[in-house]
DNA sequence: TTTCAAAGTTAGCGTCCCTTACATATGTTA
DNA sequence: TAACATATGTAAGGGACGCTAACTTTGAAA
């Protein structure tokens, strides 16, 4: 279509960072015109270079989303850490915490959240992706059997883990897809985010 | 990659019946290969036809899909009421009955389900669609209202509305993101249905 | 200084979406 | 029945893309 927003200039022959670059643009692209319009040809324009560099770096364009879509999962570990860290053990507060991040994340770069847990066709592929995705579960997982007083997780708290999962990752897609506008107040979503955390988390 | 499953042979120079026979291709590529997969040009070798022929009766590949997407919809909407029909008016059997089909559904037909509410680059674009779409979350609402003791549909039922749908949407996509088996056993999704209803639709 | 591997380039193949120009069947109307 | 408008098909090709093969440049090690 248009012309790239930036071509970076280089004196010299080899680039230097190309690679590191080349994910820098996967992910803004992503994000500007979503993962199913990414194409490699524009990276490229972007990054400045031709259209056969980016098969010196990785193996196909399938690799470069999913280097963008583990470094999506990495942060958003991160991020869930870092936001039920100021609330004590246990509490439901940390529930409600994880909910936020995880819808949070979805509106703030949809396309990198779809491309995380959307298109699946390549994820089963990705081991290293799993990993990581498990291993944010766990965090959600563990969570849950604190709020419930146990350090160690049981079934139960798996069945309570999944409810919330379900509900956020739902939520997460309505949202990015323009549903949440038009079906629910969007200035409402955490209290959303509250009231079904109380009813999954309640006894009985 | 291979040669099509069926070319389907014809003696005269016309069709007679092409549109119709590119949308059931469609269907059943978008179901073999995946949305993201579906090729207007396999959808041609499948109907025996050139790859210009579609454009007689389509205005581009995008209006194909949504024409299955559109078609699914319906079908949604048709299996949502046949689904409730035999329970008695009021009674939580019937939302459960609705979030049921729903991941009957996505289960039963992932690709269509992907059409019908995955990608919306294109949705927003499909008036039609959005307004089945409506139709069929009127009935949601309705049901819940219902079961509230009301029939008509006011704030409180909206957001339980809501909350089930977030939940049956999100349980679905992980479904077929085979993310159900991995984290939960997919013999007590029923119960699990069962269960995220009750706690919503609860009072207090 | 020579050699070599890494990291660029150009050229090109095959696929895909879609358009344009042309060909053929069908139904209506004189 | 003949002529024509319309609907529906084909053939050919432009432009974008993913990816590969073969060549070139470069910096660093031997």
């Amino acid at each position: 279509m248009e012309s790239p927003t930036t071509i970076k200039k280089r004196d010299s022959y080899h680039h230097g960072d190309l690679r590191a670059q080349l994910i820098e643009a996967t992910r803004r692209l992503v994000e500007e015109k979503g993962p199913d319009h990414f194409s490699v040809s524009e990276a490229c324009r972007v990054a400045g270079v031709s259209t056969a560099a980016p098969y010196k770096h990785f193996k196909d364009k399938n690799e470069m989303l999913q280097e963008v879509a583990m470094d999506g999962m990495q942060r958003h570990h991160q991020e869930m850490l870092a936001e039920i860290e100021p609330y004590p053990v246990g509490s439901l507060d940390r529930i409600i915490g994880l909910g936020r991040v995880y819808t949070r994340f979805a509106q703030r770069e949809p396309g990198v959240f779809r491309l995380m847990f959307g298109l699946s066709d390549d994820h089963d592929e990705c081991e290293r992706l799993v990993t990581q995705g498990n291993e944010v579960y766990s965090v959600v997982k563990l969570e849950v059997a604190r709020c419930r007083g146990s350090e160690t997780v049981g079934p139960e708290d798996e069945k309570r883990a999944f409810m919330l999962w379900s509900f956020v990752h739902g939520l997460s897609f309505l949202a990015i897809d323009g549903k949440l506008n038009d079906f629910f107040d969007p200035a409402q979503l955490e209290g959303l985010l509250i009231e079904v955390g109380a009813r999954v988390m309640r006894d009985s």
